[in-house]
DNA sequence: CTCCTGTACT
DNA sequence: AGTACCGGAG
């Protein structure tokens, strides 16, 4: 395995930042509707969430205080499109329960939590694993969590930084061991990952040559690995 | 490991 | 038609 150091990630982050551009995550006017999107994006593509949060936008479903007061049938209507509807319908209910319990409704109202803490509080949320926590942390929040998922596994397995069957943990130690604790950082980082995840780093068929992370000097692990 | 579900892309 | 999707639970 190389050595990762700070300043091999950074050159990383520098590569996408310049090439992509800043990403403006996370899309939402308030971070109660950051949290439904990141419930709804689970295993979902984003366009299909989208129209989810339209719908519920259209009927002013987007407080804790409105959602609570529709049916779960009419919840499952709304967000349909994204997917997992009765699941997601369930998770959403879930965190609904969480946030009345934890502060009568008011999201601003889980500042009083250190991050720890109130990260352990999301993991007992039936649907909110580590990312949806990190996540909800980080772009709701403004925590200086560093999210990772699929996509980072995958650019980092195939540069040759971690084994493909990395967990969530360990490979989210790899960024918060070696980056500066900075929320700023880490919202754009994961975001320029995503992209890169979505766009060139493909399941299949690989855009290497054309990749925002090309010649960066790390093992194309990937090439003699898999296809 | 399987299931959950709709949508878009190849 | 097959695959992938900003995962998580059982």
């Amino acid at each position: 395995m190389p050595r990762i150091t700070t300043e091999s990630l950074l050159q990383m982050y520098r590569a996408m930042l310049e090439t992509l551009g800043p990403s403006r995550w996370w899309p939402a006017q308030s971070p109660f509707e950051v949290a439904v999107g990141v419930i709804l994006t689970q295993n979902t593509t984003w366009g299909n969430v989208e129209k989810a949060i339209a719908n519920l936008r259209e009927h002013d479903l987007l407080t804790p205080g409105r959602m609570a007061t529709v049916t779960d049938e009419e919840l499952e209507r709304h967000i349909q499109p994204s997917g997992f509807y009765r699941q997601k319908t369930r998770n959403l209910r879930a965190f609904l329960n969480f946030l009345d319990e934890a502060d009568g409704f008011d999201f601003i109202g889980l500042e009083r939590w250190e991050t720890p803490e109130l990260r352990d509080r999301l993991l007992k949320v039936k649907g909110i694993g580590p990312e949806t926590a990190d996540s909800i942390l980080l772009y709701a929040l403004g925590r200086p969590v560093f999210v990772v998922d699929a996509y980072t596994a995958r650019i980092c397995h195939r540069h040759g930084l971690v084994p493909e069957d990395v967990g969530y943990d360990e490979l989210q130690a790899l960024f918060t061991d070696r980056l500066p604790e900075d929320a700023v950082l880490f919202n754009e980082y994961h975001a320029l990952l995503v992209r890169v995840g979505k766009d060139w780093c493909r399941k299949k068929k690989p855009l290497c040559a054309a990749c925002p992370l090309n010649g960066m000097g790390l093992e194309p692990a990937w090439s003699v690995l898999d296809r």
